[in-house]
RNA sequence: AGGCACGUAGCUCAGGGGGAGAGCGCUACCCUGACACGGUAGAAGUCGUGAGUUCAAAUCUCACCGUGCCUACCA
C-alpha cells in the first residue's frame, strides 16, 4: 500500500514549483524548428513589459496553455512563442516618472541617455510579467522569447517601413491628429477614449465691420476662435440669404474673416453659423482645405496657446478658456452660455484631455491593406470564432482610415527616414545612409519620431520567427493556428496584423482567431484602478492554487460573454481539485502496478458503466476543446469526475477493491481503475496541469511528464474503452432504484445506520434479470440487510413505497412505519407525477400534435405517458394501501 | 444617433423549438475504513413584459422595459 504518498489534503504551492522547475529544465515546452509531426503554432499576445498580470491575461493566457497542452497531447508539434511589447507611450510614461522622483526629467539626460535609462528599467522589471505568466503555468517556449525592440524584430520594422514607403503606402503629411500635450505626442484615433463630460456652450456673436450684427456662432472650445480663419453657414440656410457682407470681424483679434457657404453646416444646430478654426479640429480642417482658408495653430504642442493668439499667448489651454470668456464678455459679444453635455476625448495612456491639432505626421494608407484582409475573411482563410466578431470586424475595416504611425516620444523604433540637410531630400531607408542619394551632402539628420508600437506589434506573428530572414520556423509554423485575445484589441492588433501579414507573407498570420470575453468584477464593472475593484490574479492563485484558477477560467469562458469574476466559484473548484486528489489517494491506495489491459471476463457492470462513460467524455471533451468550447469542456470534466466516477463507481466498487467479491474482480475492477484515472489525469492536465502531474507520478506504471502522453482516444488500446449503451441503462436502473430508497430513508427519518430489507416488484423480465444480477450493487449503496425480486405482490406488510421504471420497492419498516408521513411522501409523489402527466396529456389530446409532429415524437411522448402512469397508478395503490391500514 | 449583446433558482452563470440545469448559498440527517474542501436527501424559477409564427416557444420573429458594450458625431 503506498497510501502515504498523497496526503490527506491538496497543498498546491510546493507542487507548483516544483513541476514548472521540471518542465523547464526537461525542455518539455520547447519546440522544434522541423518535426513531422502536425503543427501547432500560437503567438502571445504581447504584454507590455511594464505590465503586471491582471485577469484579462489570466484568462487569455489560460485558454492559449489549454489549447496548447491539449495539442501536444494529441501528439502534434506545439510552438507556444512567448514575449513582450516595448509599449512605447506606456514605458516611457513610467521611466519619467521614477526619473522625475530622483528630480530629472528626459530633456536632462537627453535622447541617448533616457533611451539607455529604459533599458536598464526592462533589465530590472521587465521579466516580472513573465514570471507571472509562470506561476499561471503558461507552457510558452521560453527559450524563443522575443521583445519587439530586439534586434531581429527591429530590422522586421524597419524592412515593413522602408517597402511600404517605396509602394507609397507611407506618407508624410500635414494633417490633424489627436494631440497628447501630456504624452507630447500624437495619438491614433483607436487611441483615443471618449467621455461623456458636462461642458458649455458658448454663443459668441461675430460682427460685421461696421461692428453692426453679425453671425452668432456657437462652441464648446471658445479658446479655438482665436485660430478662427472663416465663419461658415450652410448655403441653403435661409436665415442668412440676405447678407449684405461676406466677411466678419473676429472679435478680440480684430481680424476681418470670411463668410463662406459650405453643406457640411448643419442649420438645425445652434444658430447655423459654425466658427472655422481649421488648425483645431478636423471637420473645420476639411472645409478650410475645400475653401483654401489658412490655418491658425493657437494652441501649441505644450498646450500653451503660441504666440498667434496675441495678448492670450502663454497661457495654458484652460485658464485660456476662461480669460477668453471673459473678455469676449467685456466687449459684449457673448450672446449667451448654456449647459451642454458632450463627449471629450482622452489620451488611453494617461487620460489627458487631447486636442485635435494640425501637425506633420506620418501615414500609412490602410485602405488597400485593409480590403485583402476583409477578402480573407470573406474566403474563410481566417475564421473569427465567435462568429459574432466577425460583422464587428468587417464594419471597421470598411470604415478605417490612415493611420498615424508617428509618436512623438524616444522609446521605439526610430523613423528610418533621413534628410538631406543640403537638398531636404527625405531618404528612407533600412541602414542609415552616408550620403545624400539627390545630392551627395553628407549632413544627414535623421526623424527624429518613433513607430506606433502597434506598428511593430502588427509584425508579432511572423517577426518573431525570424523574418525577413526566410527561416524554417516560418516554414514550419506560419500561418499560426490561432489567435486568442479580448475583443478589446480587435482593431488595434488583430486586424493589423492582418494587414501586414498577408501583405508581407501573402498568407494570414493565423486560421482561427479566437475572440474571448473581457473579465469583470461581480458587479459587470470593468476592472480599473481607479474604481478600486481589481481582483489580483496571483492573490487568488496565492489563496485557491493555480489549478482552481485556471479550472474556474475556463469554466467560465462561455462564448460571447462577459466574465463576471467571482472568489465563490474559485473556491467551488478548489474543493474540485481537492475532490480529484482524494479520490487518487483513494485508488493509490489499493493500486501497486499498472495495467496494461483491461481483464473483459471478470466486469462488474459499474466497471462496463464507467468505461461507457468514459468514452464520452473522451470524445466530447476534445469535441469542445477543438471548437474553442472551454466552459463546456470544463464542465463535461466536472461531472463526469465528480458525479460519475466518484459519487457512484469509487463506491460501487469498494467491496470489490477490499476483496468481498474474490481475486478476479478485484483485478478486474484495478485495472478499470487504474484506465479510468489515468485517462481522467490526461484529460483534466490541460486545465490543471500541475495537480494533474503530481498524481501522475504517483500512480504506478507511468514513466516521465504527463506531458509526454497521449490523449485517450489516440493511444493504442482506445478499443478496449467502448459505449455501451445497454450497459448505461442497466446502471441507471439501479441509480433510480438506489435514489429511491435513499429518498424514503431520509424523508422517514431513517438512521443511515439501520440496514434495511427490501422488496422489489417487476412482471418485466429484462428488469428484474437486471435487478437479480446486480443486487450486490444495490445492498451497497442504499445499506440494505436484503433484497429480495419477485414477480407477485409479495411485500412486508409495513413499507414506503419507491417507484422506477418496470419495477416497485417496497422498503420494510415493520415497526417503525410512520404511516402519517409516508401517506404525505407518497401524496407529495403523486403529485409531482400528475403535473408532469397534465402537460403531456394536454399534448395527447391535440389531434394536430398527434397529425403534424414528427412520428418519434409522438411515440416519445406517449411512452413518456405510459410510464408516468404507471408509475403514478402504483403510487396511488399504496397510498390507499396505507391509508386502509391507518384507519 | 446607429449597431451588438444580455435579462433563466437568493447569488454567479450554462442551455437554446418537444421532459427547467450547474456551482455557491439554504434546510434536514450523517465525522460510513479517499475526501466535512466530504456524503445522502430536500426546498426553491409564470426562463424581463406583451404580442406573433408553430401541432409545440425559455428557445424563433417583432415591439417594449431594463442592463452593458462598441462605433460614429458632437459647433
Amino acid at each position: 500500500m503506498n497510501s502515504k504518498l498523497l496526503g490527506k489534503g491538496y497543498e498546491p504551492h510546493d507542487v507548483e514549483r516544483r513541476w514548472y522547475d521540471f518542465w523547464e529544465k526537461e525542455k518539455l515546452f520547447a519546440a522544434d524548428d522541423e518535426s513531422s509531426a502536425e503543427s501547432y503554432s500560437i503567438v502571445i499576445p504581447p504584454p507590455n513589459v511594464t505590465g503586471v498580470l491582471h485577469m484579462g491575461h489570466a484568462l487569455n493566457n489560460t485558454l492559449q496553455d489549454i489549447l496548447c497542452r491539449y495539442r501536444r497531447l494529441r501528439g502534434d508539434n506545439v510552438l507556444w512563442m512567448p514575449g513582450t511589447d516595448h509599449a512605447g507611450i506606456a514605458t516611457q510614461n513610467v521611466v519619467e516618472k521614477a526619473l522625475a522622483e530622483e528630480g530629472k526629467d528626459r530633456h536632462q539626460l537627453g535622447r541617448e541617455k533616457f533611451i539607455e535609462a529604459v533599458w536598464a528599467w526592462r533589465e530590472r522589471y521587465g521579466s516580472a510579467i513573465i514570471n507571472q505568466l509562470k506561476r499561471l503555468g503558461a507552457s510558452c517556449d521560453w527559450d524563443r522569447e522575443r521583445f519587439t525592440m530586439d534586434e531581429g524584430l527591429s530590422r522586421a520594422v524597419r524592412k515593413v517601413f522602408v517597402e511600404l514607403y517605396n509602394q507609397g503606402l507611407i506618407y508624410r503629411g500635414n494633417y490633424i491628429i489627436n494631440w497628447c500635450h501630456r504624452c507630447h505626442t500624437a495619438l491614433a484615433d483607436l487611441e483615443v477614449e471618449y467621455e461623456e463630460h458636462n461642458g458649455h456652450l458658448y454663443y459668441i456673436r461675430y460682427p460685421f465691420t461696421d461692428n453692426s450684427g453679425g453671425i452668432v456662432v456657437a462652441t464648446t472650445r471658445p479658446e479655438t476662435m482665436l485660430g478662427d480663419t472663416a465663419v461658415a453657414i450652410n448655403p441653403a440656410d435661409e436665415r442668412y440669404q440676405d447678407l449684405t457682407s461676406d466677411t466678419v470681424i473676429l472679435p478680440l483679434m480684430d481680424r476681418q474673416i470670411p463668410i463662406i457657404k459650405d453643406a457640411y453646416v448643419d442649420m438645425s444646430f445652434g444658430t447655423g453659423g459654425l466658427k472655422v478654426t481649421p488648425a483645431h479640429d478636423p471637420n473645420d480642417f476639411e472645409i478650410a482645405e475645400r475653401h483654401h482658408l489658412a490655418s491658425v495653430k493657437v494652441i501649441g504642442d505644450d498646450g500653451n496657446m503660441t504666440s498667434e493668439a496675441g495678448k492670450f499667448a502663454g497661457m495654458d489651454r484652460f485658464e485660456c478658456r476662461d480669460a477668453v470668456v471673459k473678455a469676449l464678455e467685456k466687449e459684449g459679444v457673448l450672446e449667451k452660455i448654456e449647459h451642454y453635455a458632450h463627449s471629450i476625448g482622452h489620451c488611453y495612456r494617461c487620460k489627458t484631455i487631447v486636442e485635435p491639432n494640425l501637425s506633420r505626421q506620418w501615414f500609412v494608407n490602410v485602405k488597400p491593406l485593409a480590403e485583402k484582409a476583409i477578402m480573407a475573411v470573406q474566403k474563410g482563410e481566417t475564421k473569427i470564432v465567435p462568429d459574432i466578431w466577425t460583422k464587428t470586424y468587417y464594419n471597421w475595416m470598411n470604415n478605417i482610415r490612415d493611420w498615424v504611425i508617428s509618436r512623438q516620444i524616444w522609446w521605439g523604433h526610430q523613423i528610418p527616414a533621413w534628410t538631406c540637410k543640403a537638398c531636404d531630400e527625405v531618404i528612407v531607408s533600412m541602414e542609415a545612409p552616408t550620403t545624400c542619394s539627390k545630392c551627395g551632402g553628407e549632413k544627414l539628420v535623421q526623424e527624429t519620431d518613433v513607430l506606433d508600437t502597434w506598428f511593430s506589434s502588427a509584425l508579432w506573428p511572423f517577426s518573431t520567427m525570424g523574418w525577413p530572414d526566410d527561416t524554417q520556423l516560418l516554414k514550419t509554423f506560419y500561418p499560426t493556428s490561432v489567435l486568442v485575445t479580448g475583443f478589446d484589441i480587435l482593431f488595434f492588433w488583430v486586424a493589423r496584423m492582418m494587414m501586414m501579414g498577408i501583405h508581407f507573407m501573402g498568407d494570414v498570420p493565423f486560421t482561427d482567431v479566437y475572440v474571448h470575453a473581457l473579465v469583470r468584477d461581480e458587479d459587470g464593472q470593468k476592472m480599473s484602478k481607479s474604481k478600486g475593484n481589481v481582483i489580483d490574479p496571483l492573490t487568488i492563485i496565492e489563496n485557491y492554487g493555480t489549478d482552481a484558477f485556471r479550472f474556474t477560467l475556463a469554466a467560465f469562458a462561455a462564448q460571447g460573454r462577459d466574465i463576471k469574476m467571482s472568489e465563490r466559484r474559485v473556491e467551488g473548484y478548489r474543493h474540485f481539485v481537492n475532490k480529484l486528489w482524494n479520490a487518487a489517494r483513494f485508488a493509490l491506495m489499493h493500486l501497486n502496478q499498472s495495467y496494461d489491459k483491461i481483464d473483459d471476463d471478470h466486469l462488474s457492470l459499474p466497471d462496463r458503466w464507467i468505461l461507457s462513460r468514459l468514452n464520452r467524455v473522451i470524445n466530447s471533451t476534445a469535441d469542445a476543446l477543438d471548437t474553442y468550447r472551454f466552459n463546456d469542456a470544463a464542465s463535461e470534466l466536472y461531472n463526469f469526475v465528480w458525479h460519475e466516477f466518484c459519487d457512484w463507481y469509487l463506491e460501487a466498487v469498494k467491496p470489490a477493491l477490499y476483496g468481498k467479491k474474490g481475486e478476479g474482480q478485484k483485478e478486474a475492477a484495478l485495472g478499470v481503475l487504474w484506465h479510468t484515472l489515468h485517462d481522467i489525469l490526461v484529460l483534466l492536465h490541460p486545465f490543471m496541469p500541475f495537480v494533474t502531474e503530481e498524481i501522475w507520478h504517483k500512480l504506478p506504471g507511468t514513466r516521465g511528464s504527463i506531458m509526454k502522453a497521449a490523449y485517450p482516444s489516440d493511444r493504442a488500446d482506445a478499443a478496449d474503452i467502448v459505449r455501451d449503451k445497454d450497459v448505461e441503462s442497466q446502471m441507471t436502473l439501479l441509480i433510480d432504484m438506489i435514489s429511491g430508497i435513499r429518498n424514503i430513508r431520509g424523508e422517514m427519518n431513517i438512521s443511515p445506520s439501520l440496514a434495511l430489507q427490501v422488496w422489489v416488484q417487476s412482471t418485466d423480465h429484462a428488469t428484474s434479470e437486471t435487478i437479480h444480477c446486480h443486487q450486490d450493487v444495490v445492498i451497497n449503496l442504499a445499506r440494505l440487510k436484503s433484497l429480495h425480486v419477485s414477480n407477485t405482490a409479495e411485500r412486508p406488510k409495513s413499507s414506503a413505497t419507491a417507484v422506477v421504471d418496470g419495477a416497485t420497492i417496497f422498503v420494510s419498516l415493520e415497526g417503525i412505519i410512520d404511516f402519517a408521513k409516508e401517506s404525505e411522501r407518497l401524496e407529495k409523489e403523486i403529485n409531482k407525477l400528475s403535473n408532469e402527466l397534465a402537460k403531456v396529456s394536454i399534448k395527447l389530446e391535440n389531434k394536430a400534435f398527434l397529425n403534424k409532429a414528427p412520428a418519434h415524437v409522438v411515440e416519445d411522448v406517449k411512452e413518456k405517458h405510459a410510464r408516468l402512469l404507471e408509475r403514478k397508478q402504483k403510487l396511488r395503490t399504496n397510498l390507499d394501501r396505507i391509508k386502509e391500514i391507518e384507519t
